[in-house]
Formats: C-alpha cells, sequence, structure tokens
DNA sequence: TATGAATGAGCATTCATTCAT
DNA sequence: AATGAATGAATGCTCATTCAT
C-alpha cells in the first residue's frame, strides 16, 4: 500500500505556499526551485501536482475566486437593496480571512498584468471567464433594482459594464498610486456609490 | 548644436524602429538583438543610445504621450463643450497618423502591464505621471463646464477619477474581450458620453 | 516451484508489454513510467521484476532471438540444401508470429544502435554472444556445403564474416532508405543468395 | 571596428575540440558545457557558431567526409585498376592524417547509432546522402571494370549496394568484437578484395 | 508483493551587457 | 562613433530510483 494522502490538499497546500511569492514578485520572476523550496517539497514534487508554472498562479487564482464567491454568498442574504448588494459584490474584505488581504490585492493586480500581455489567449481567455461572471452578477443586480424600483436605467448593459470598468480601473490606479487595501475598497465602495446614486429613483 | 540634434534624431530613430516589436511582443520577449536588427545598427551602438532596455521602452512612450498631446491641442480649440473637450481627449483617432491604431493599443495595454508587476518603483512613478496629466485636464474641463453651467457635479475629483478609472478599464476589456481599436474607441466614449449626461444640467 | 514459474511469467509479461515502446522510441527516450502503465502496474513494480531499464530491453531480445532461434529449427528440416538452410536462417518472416515484423526490424536496429555506442562493455558482450551464434550456424552450413560438393570456398571463415556482416548492413540500410521489413527480407536474401551463387559448384 | 575574426575557422577549431569528446561518448552524454570547456570558449559561445548540439555533430562528420574525398582523390589517380579504385575507396589510413584513427572509427560508428534510432529523420537524411555518395562512386567503379574486361557483373547495382553493405557490417562487427582501427581497416579490405575477386573475369 | 509519492541531479538554451578593436 | 564577439548566469522540466506503507 502507498502513502496515503490527499492529493487535491497537498495541491492547494503547495499552491498556498506560494502566495506570498506570487504577491512579492512578478510570476516570470519566480523559480519553481523557490516554490519547490517555500512549500517545503522538491523540485520534481511540484511536477507530481502541477503540469506547469502556468497550473500554480491558475490555481491559486482559482481559490481566490471561489474564495470570494462564498463569502459574497454569505453576506449577500443580508444586503436589502441592490445597490447593496453590488457594493457588497465588490467588497473584498471578508473573503479570505486566512489571506493577508495586500497580498491579494497585489495578486489581482498580477493576474491582469499577465493578461494584457498575454499572446496566447490562456490568460485572456481565463480572465475573460471572471468578467463574465461579474457581468452576469451585475447587470442581474441592476435589472432587478429597476424592477424593484429602485433604479431608473436606459441601458443597464452599459452600465453594467461601467462598474465592471471601474474596478479594473481602480486595480489599476491603486498599483499607480501606491495605494494600500483598505484606500482602495474605499475609493472603490465610493465610486461605484456615487454612480448608482445617479440612477437611484429621486422621487422616493 | 547639430551633433546633439542629430544624436536625438538617432535615438528617436531606434525607438520608432522598435515599436512594432515592442507592440507585437511582451518587452520580457523582445531582445536587443532583435531592436538592433530593426534599427540596422549593431548591438553595441544601443548601448550608446540607450542605457538599457527599458529605457527604449520609455522612450517610445513619451513618443506616443507626445502625439497624443498635440493632436488634442489641435483639436480641443474646436470644442464647443466641455464635454466635447473630454471626448476629444479620449479620442485616440488622429494622434499619431503615422503609427498604426491597433499597434498603439497594444503598446498602451503593455505599459499597464509593466507597471502592475513593477517592483522598481520606475514604471509606477512614469505612469503616475501620465495620470496625473490627464486628472489636471479632465478635472480642469469638468470645472469648466460646472462654472459655465454645463454641469452640475457635486464632487469633481471623484468624476474625474471615475473618467481616468473607465479608460483603464477599457484598455483591460479591450484585451479581454479581444476588441479591435474602433471597437475599443467608440465603447470608451460612449460610456464617457453616457457618464457625463448624467452630471449634465437638464433644464436648459 | 508454482511461484517461481508465475513470477518468471510475470516478468515476460511485462518485458512482452513494453515491446511497442521500444520498438516505436529510442531506448533512452522511454521511461519507467510508461513501460509500468503499458503493463498494467504500478512504477515500483517493475523494480520487484528488473534490476534496470536495461535488464528490460536484454528480456525483450532474448525473447526475439529465442523465437527465430525456435522458428528456425522447424523450418532447417526442410531446407535440403546448405544454401537453402542459411536463407531459412535469414528468413525472419515466421519466427514471432505474435509480433508485428515492423516492430522486429525495429527492435533488432535500435539493439545495433545501443551496442554501437556502448561504453560500458555491456551491450557489446550481448551483441557479440548472437554473432558467435550466428557464426557457429552459418560456418557450420558452409561446411555442410563444402563436403557435400554444393559449395567451393577457400576461405570459410571469410565468407561466414561477409554473410554475418550483410545482415548488419541490411539493417542499416533499411533504415537509411526507410524500407519496410518485407523489401528488406526480400533485399537482404536476394544479396546472400546471389553471393552464395558465386561459390555454388558449376559443374553439376 | 570588430575584433577581426574568421568566423569559419573558429567553427571549425571548435568542432575539432569537440571530436575527442564525440569519440569518447555518445553524443547525447555530451554536454555543451564539455564541448564549450574543451573549447577554451564560455558556453554562449558555442552558440554564436552552431544552431544547436546537433549541428556540431554534423560539422564533425562533415570534416571527415571531406577529409576522406579529398585524400582518395589524390590517391585514386594512381589506382591502375578499378578494384584497386574501390579498395582506394575504403582505405581509411591516409584521410585525416591530423585525426586519430580509432577517433575516426568511432565517430563513424556513432554516426551509424543515431541514424539507427533517429526519429526526426535528421540523420538519417544526412546518412543517406552519404550511401547515395558511396553508391555513385562504387557502381561507376565498377561499370568501369565490367568496361574494360575486368570484371564480369550481372547485377553492378546488386553487387554495389553489397559492398556497402559490407563497409556498414564491418563497422558493427569491429564494436562488437572490440577491433581496433587497423584490424578492421585490414579485413574490410580483405572482404571487399575476396568479394571482387569472385567477379574477376579469370580468363586473362 | 505491490504501490506510487518523493527525490534531486542534470542540461540545453537565451540574452543583457561589456569591451577590445 | 560604431561594431559584434564574448560572456556566463539563470531556469523549467524529466526521470531513474528509492522506500515508507
Amino acid at each position: 500500500m502507498a502513502r496515503i494522502i490527499d492529493k487535491e490538499e497537498k495541491r492547494l497546500e503547495i499552491a498556498r505556499a506560494a502566495i506570498p511569492l506570487f504577491a512579492a514578485k512578478n510570476i516570470s520572476q519566480i523559480s519553481i526551485d523557490e516554490i519547490a523550496k517555500n512549500a517545503g517539497v522538491a523540485k520534481g514534487t511540484i511536477y507530481l501536482y502541477f503540469k506547469n508554472k502556468e497550473e500554480i498562479i491558475f490555481t491559486i487564482w482559482d481559490m481566490l475566486s471561489r474564495n470570494h464567491e462564498e463569502a459574497y454568498a454569505k453576506r449577500a442574504i443580508n444586503a436589502t437593496s441592490a445597490k447593496a448588494k453590488i457594493l457588497e459584490y465588490f467588497n473584498f474584505n471578508e473573503c479570505g480571512l486566512e489571506y493577508d488581504k495586500e497580498q491579494m490585492i497585489t495578486l489581482y493586480q498580477h493576474s491582469l498584468s499577465a493578461m494584457l500581455i498575454d499572446t496566447t489567449g490562456l490568460y485572456t481567455a481565463y480572465f475573460d471567464r471572471f468578467i463574465r461572471q461579474d457581468y452576469d452578477l451585475i447587470s442581474a443586480c441592476l435589472k432587478e433594482g429597476v424592477q424593484s424600483g429602485e433604479f431608473e436605467i436606459d441601458d443597464v448593459e452599459l452600465l453594467t459594464y461601467t462598474i465592471i470598468m471601474l474596478l479594473k480601473g481602480m486595480l489599476v490606479r491603486a498599483k499607480a498610486s501606491n495605494m494600500h487595501f483598505d484606500e482602495a475598497q474605499q475609493t472603490l465602495s465610493k465610486h461605484i456609490s456615487n454612480l448608482l446614486q445617479q440612477y437611484t429613483r429621486k422621487s422616493r
């Protein structure tokens, strides 16, 4: 009998151990050797769990994304308005209690960076999936808000994309202005809140 | 004097010759050798004009930025409203007739990417300067619009940043959705136009 | 006793399962992992039956050699002349019905290749044994032919080696010219037949 | 001005320096590092003169082949008979005075080995070219001999290939029997001589 | 007997930069 | 000013073999 090992758990463990590395440096600047040492395994062991370096970063992004989704699912229940729901979706405070928030934002920025120079289509496709997810949720909220009379919106699609673009824009600005997580989070919320205010029915 | 101009001209020539390369590939994927061959000079010669690879890309970005500024300066004269002025500022159609538009947007995306993973602060500082330029111009326009009664804006700074973030967000979205220049340009204009509409005084 | 037979049988089974692999690729390009998967056992199990990778290929070559010997033994009975006997010895058509002929010739070529770059002496010694076997049989046939008046040969040893070298040369030529088994077999037979013709007593 | 360097000469120098390595070990067992150190240059320098490892070995083989051709051209003039010409063609004694003969035969054996396991077609194509060269020369000699009445041959093509195959077979046998150059050379000559004797017109 | 997780040495190739000419 | 030959550090990935279970 071979050693009993939860392959999936070990996989995630290795990925988790690599998070600080990926948050500190550019993907291309991180060597498999470093990742292995950080995870406390040999170089070859990495390849028992991941096909290549890219798969590691994708795994990390998946973990973060799932964490965010789960955290949002819990909090969304308490959201009383469509606006609150959307703001909650863009609240990255409570997702991934276990992870450092500064690391999280950096990872997000790195994923954005990787996508922007992607020539293989791999990163682009991966990223596009997330944009679609965001699109579905936000447009659903907006439509719900329109239905309930909370919002008055001519072009829901347009506004949905405006909001999505604001998030990406915020990540860029946060990096350029050297913002910390909290400031970036607050600024983003303020922007979205202010934007939605414009579409909120005044007569109520 | 003539010498200095010659030297500067050769510098720009080398940089210009490298534009297609930088538009086609990631910065890290372009070798000095390629740049030298494209410029028709020897590898060592590159180092007579540029301290390192990064200086070349900065030079290119400077060229593009200057082109855009100049093109905008010409067109801004004809803009009758503050809104028109802002939209004109985000019109990248006429700047740099000599450059391919698709290349331009790609270069912009690449600069964004480089900034997002910058650990030296070099790219970040460089990028931040552009954001500040944008900020100054847009906020000036908005204030002008408020003064003239065209707009009604509570928080000019906030709106200024919203607009700036929309541009960055558009670049990200364009890459993720594999948009071509024209589509991206039109979409951006529509977003900004729609946004400014919300702040346009209705009673007129 | 039964145990031992079982063990030997499993050994051969693993080796047999590896034949297509060794025929398709160079020895150094085949991993133990592949061999294990092809045999339906775990990697570690391979090492219970073979000391190392080389032992596997030796086992395969032994199997093929034995098959050929057995097939020849059956057919040799019907050979009426010394010439026919020799030609029969170089007839690889009926040996190893179970194996693909193209695979067999490739395996032979690979063994030749391995021997030619052998620095350990392991492959060389192994190969030399086969050459000796061939030598014994062919020279015996030739002597028999001389005795019976079928042949007229000055230097039996020389002719024996000429024939042996023709076989090796044929394998080389078959690879270089991308010949299939049938063509190679026919060409070889023709060469040997023609050669022996020169030593056949004409006055009969 | 850059240093004046005879690129082709340096290329050959590096290749020449690698000969003992390629004679001592299998191609795949030789690292670029070793080749560089043997040539007294840095690893990267190798790639200024060769596209990859294979190009080095091909260059070496080319050198040997050219040497042999040149040496043969000189000696062939003195050959009085077709038989002498052919034997001279298979005399590797005087070609490449500068090279060690044992190394030469080993290199030839290694080239054979590489071809026999070639799956890319690269080595096979390279090798096939040499076989064709041999074919052209030998068949020309044989035809000449037939014309002059020296030989009586039914099937020149067949005999040509027999001779070619004998050379390849000799290389294999030399390795298997651990022969040194001189012995192998003499044995080969004897085989060919004896073979051609069979086709020599007796009535003269 | 059988497993399969873990190991870690080994290697071709690229490329920014230097500097002798 | 211009050249381009030379450098050598840096790295992802494979795989035979071991060994705890």
